[in-house]
DNA sequence: CAAGGCTTGGCAATGATTTTCATATCAAAT
DNA sequence: ATTTGATATGAAAATCATTGCCAAGCCTTG
């Protein structure tokens, strides 16, 4: 039973932004970043501020709703996670074609080396690029 | 999202500082930040720009010298690469501790992919990132 | 010695993310 | 319905790591 505690999670309010900015990542198929969501909610005609965007990611990455990776420039991509559990792929570095590849062998060993180091909270990035057999084949 | 690639190597002069920062870096036993090197190096009374330590960090990842991982703040941080081949490494968030790891499962699935998916030149990132014992115990 | 090129370092500029703060909104209590 | 206390919003300002700029310094070669 003393299992249940439910403390850090700030109050949480249903707002009409929130939801937006949910409904925005989730209609996005890969990673975005802030700046492209409120560019794209802006577009669909919904005023949000930057701000608010920035906060409701940050919530819902917290909420465990969002997983967060850094591109090259250090730029938080955010990607609404569905019942599905992370994911890790092999991405063409010249048309951006992604390819979903079968993780369990990398998750057994993340989790193997989170619990044999003692760390806390590990959590881990995978990524992988490389140049589709089209774009090393065709001219361009 | 355009790729960043440029620093021109070629012309490599060794300079009293990038040595300094080498120095500085190779004295450190896991990841740091430029900032910290640079405090770091004032400390021991060679003065060298920011810049400098920037630039010279840049030329040393480029040359294959160091490694580079970011923090949860979007943080770079540095680690000296010795005579070792490419590694992986858990590091803390916190403090910036890194445990090597052994890697040989991965390199072996990421070679298996490479050769399974017909992709060419492929490369892999591995991070693994947490808090380490010592700070998850100590404050905050 | 002179010229040209690589370096340096302080400072301005960038750009993402966060904070501030006055205002708006909600939920429950009155 | 109105008050009240707490939370949310957004525009602008603040932060902060990192990079760009550029005049001045240092080397090397002619």
């Amino acid at each position: 039973m003393p299992r249940t505690r439910r403390i850090p999670v700030p109050p949480w309010r249903d707002t009409p932004q929130r939801l937006q900015v949910l409904r925005a990542l989730a209609a996005r198929p890969g990673f975005s970043s802030a700046k492209l969501l409120h560019a794209r909610m802006a577009a669909d005609g919904c005023e949000v501020g930057l701000s608010t965007v920035y906060r409701a990611l940050a919530a819902l990455v917290e909420a465990g709703q969002a997983d967060v990776v850094r591109d090259d420039n250090g730029e938080r991509l955010f990607r609404h996670r569905g019942e599905e559990q992370h994911q890790h792929y092999l991405v063409c570095r010249h048309c951006g074609f992604a390819l979903a590849l079968d993780t369990d062998e990398i998750e057994t060993w993340a989790d193997r080396i989170a619990r044999e180091s003692g760390f806390a909270d590990v959590r881990h990035t995978v990524e992988l690029a490389g140049v589709c057999t089209e774009c090393s084949a065709g001219p361009l």
